[in-house]
DNA sequence: CACTCTCGGTGACTTAGTCACTGAGAGTTT
DNA sequence: AAACTCTCAGTGACTAAGTCACCGAGAGTG
């Protein structure tokens, strides 16, 4: 029994890309599951800078405004739509009367919730252990299109870095002939080479 | 009702200062609730770096250890005891037990969870956005004790950096004359000009 | 066609991390 | 006490990463 079941039955709503969800410092009213689409939520720096905390993909909640309605807590990043989503919208009753009721569902919150701890301590480690090109060839390796369309600067905030030394990163690497930048658009020539860096 | 109250029909158990209590990749057995002392959670990659992802603190659980029983997972880090520890022990079994019948134990549990994912959270912005002398004067601020009965070493692996960098910042605040270093110990002279540096 | 906006490139500089080595001091052994 | 070992910190020289200020190309709009 999935997530989604014990969704369904509230309506899919839709949301345009690029629509900001939450704001940091922003209360909490309800619980989402996304349907379709993809959500990216990040923190941002008094100077402008961005690092990407997660994503939240499609058959999973978010599990931030999970922790922020339990803990009664402001959200403390910000959410915004990467493409158009549908969500379905459950009230917080709902949610508590689940988690009192249902083993399965309690199973299916405690698994997403298990799920992104190990995904953050992954980004701790990647950002205090591992250089900046082992975190940038990784990133482009598991892109699952080629060309990757993507800016440098989403890159940038996806690896907890600065646009320009992405940039100059790429450039080198094109010059390696293992890579084809465009604007807006990356293409691999040479994945092999690539994971050597690793 | 305090998460305590449901390990004690579990003997509390000594474990001496400096035990590494589980390795990376290592399996986790059973749940274990912290009664005194603390224990150090951390990362280490291949040339030796460390970096903290949190620390246990009396009366609560390792949420890693959770979510690696929850799903059948091998450790993903270090665990070590930085003081000696007291703990109690449960096994699986009961764990799972309460979780299915207790609202309050999984009430606890779920705050457990929550308060780390936002522990981890704050870490990766620290990481990301913050300068290291940021960090550094952060750390040094939030210390209970003067002087701070630390080494460099243990510094910088609480705050993602590198030995050599953390002294070098220490000796510059010293020669301010804001803090004076010993062996193994940092007293605070000036707590209004660090807090200027934040 | 002019205007604007996004995206990327670049030079000069600062900050952070690495590597190799040094020496001081604390504790232990003989 | 002298010699030994170990931990901790200091340092110079270097590389990697981040910042700041600016430029120019190209896409989209009116």
């Amino acid at each position: 029994m999935s997530l989604e079941h014990y969704f369904s039955d509230y309506p899919v709503q839709q949301v345009p890309a690029g629509t900001q969800i939450l704001h940091q410092g922003g209360e909490c009213q309800n619980y989402f599951l996304l349907v379709a689409g993809s959500v990216k939520i990040f923190a941002r720096s008094a100077n402008g800078r961005e690092v990407v905390l997660y994503h939240v993909a499609p058959g999973k909640i978010c599990v931030l405004t999970t922790t922020c309605l339990l803990g009664g807590k402001r959200f403390p990043a910000e959410a915004v739509a990467e493409s158009a989503l549908s969500v379905r919208i459950m009230p917080k009753h709902r949610f508590d009367e689940l988690m009192e009721n249902s083993a399965q569902f309690r199973r299916q919150i405690f698994d997403n919730f298990s799920q992104r701890i190990g995904s953050l301590i992954e980004t701790i480690e990647k950002l205090a252990l591992e250089t900046l090109e082992q975190r940038l060839v990784k990133y482009l390796l598991l892109q699952p299109s080629n060309p990757i369309e993507v800016t440098h600067q989403d890159i940038a905030s996806e690896i907890g870095s600065a646009r320009e030394v992405v940039s100059r990163h790429l450039k080198r690497l094109e010059a390696q002939g293992w890579l084809k930048l465009d604007r807006g658009s990356i293409e691999l020539l040479n994945r092999t080479a690539l994971h050597h860096l690793i």
